[in-house]
DNA sequence: CGATTCTTTGAAAACAGTCAATCTGTGTGG
DNA sequence: CCACACAGATTGACTGTTTTCAAAGAATCG
């Protein structure tokens, strides 16, 4: 529901009435069955995603076919191809549910909109911009410096929440491993 | 030169000279020698960097004293590490100087006051942000989907700069793999 | 030059990937 | 409610890639 989104916002923003209700209309909200997409390779992606329910992945396929997950998002994230929505050119990179999910879409121009009119918005959107940039910089860190062990010790404690709720061989993929060296990695730490 | 980082600035965004003066004095020109660090694991970071002259890296240190180069930064770049200046916690992390350079340095607080004063000057700050996060996610891709080969021919192909001025063993550290490796690989791709 | 640092090369070991079979749990239709 | 099918996870044996350690060969700098 939009609801979970204004409350999101009242949660860090001290937004009145009217602004609310001027940006509930600029929402479209989307429902998603699980597997099913937010956006396809090749399509062009021009909106911003909050995600009021469920949990979602990006991912890019190889030329083998292999899937390998950039992202995921559990309510109270955004999900998007940035790429795509700075450049306008088609995404290289797909999003689906992997549960039965609820995402609010605000289309480009709207958002940016919201921002020009509500400069705690634009605070807010910046403030999350430099703190996904730092995760994604930690995240490039775990990569490059980390053992497959190390890589999937480290996820544990950063995403307590997903190691439940998403699949293992998607967290594989995320981390760069396959499947089976993840079940291995597990079974190894068990142990100890 | 501060100038370097003045002309940096009309290229993109329109200025009157009284702004330019304005902002002359919130800016700050280290010089670096090759091998000194611009910021060492354990400081707090408080500024935004621009590189005027030179070549710098940002890196981690792993408990076998491995280093592990997360960002490079040539002229016209900017560097630090965003996550201390964030947080205001001491930076996991090192910056120091691959050739001798020069960096100019704008205090955190006086870089906002900018921002505030000069909307073009935090929408081109924002758009940054923008493109370094995707250049980021870019880099994750990359990491976890491709073999130590196409990593590296996707390095040369993204910064063919950096390919003649990076020392290889420094490279090989940016893309998560040994010096030994990344000699082999390319002996290995000028076979063809 | 001589010394230091960086790169290359080789051989062995560790690690992760592949392929295939089995096991587990979930959900569906009979 | 059971049986079956399906997807995901595990395990084993094998292959391939990357790391490690060690040494030799370039390149660079004072």
């Amino acid at each position: 529901m939009v609801d979970v989104f204004i409350h999101y916002l009242l949660q860090r923003i001290s937004l009145s009435e009217a602004e609310t209700a001027w940006i509930r209309p600029l929402c479209t909200l989307k429902k998603l069955r699980k597997k099913q997409y937010l956006l396809q390779e090749g399509d062009v992606w021009i909106y911003n995603a909050f995600v009021s329910k469920g949990c979602l992945r990006t991912y890019g396929v190889d030329d083998k076919g292999l899937e390998h997950v950039i992202s995921f998002a559990v309510e109270n994230w955004w999900i998007g191809d940035r790429e795509s929505l700075l450049s306008g050119q088609p995404s290289r990179f797909n999003i689906d549910a992997i549960e039965d999910s609820e995402v609010v879409l605000i289309r480009k121009d709207n958002f940016d909109l919201i921002g020009q009119q509500i400069p705690a918005f634009r605070e807010m959107v910046n403030g999350i911009l430099q703190k996904s940039f730092v995760v994604s910089q930690n995240r490039i860190h775990a990569a490059i410096s980390y053992s497959a062990e190390e890589k999937y010790q480290n996820f544990v404690h950063q995403y307590p929440a997903f190691a439940q709720r998403v699949p293992q061989s998607m967290i594989a993929s995320f981390l760069g491993m396959t499947p089976e060296t993840l079940s291995r990695v597990r079974s190894q730490s068990a142990k100890k």
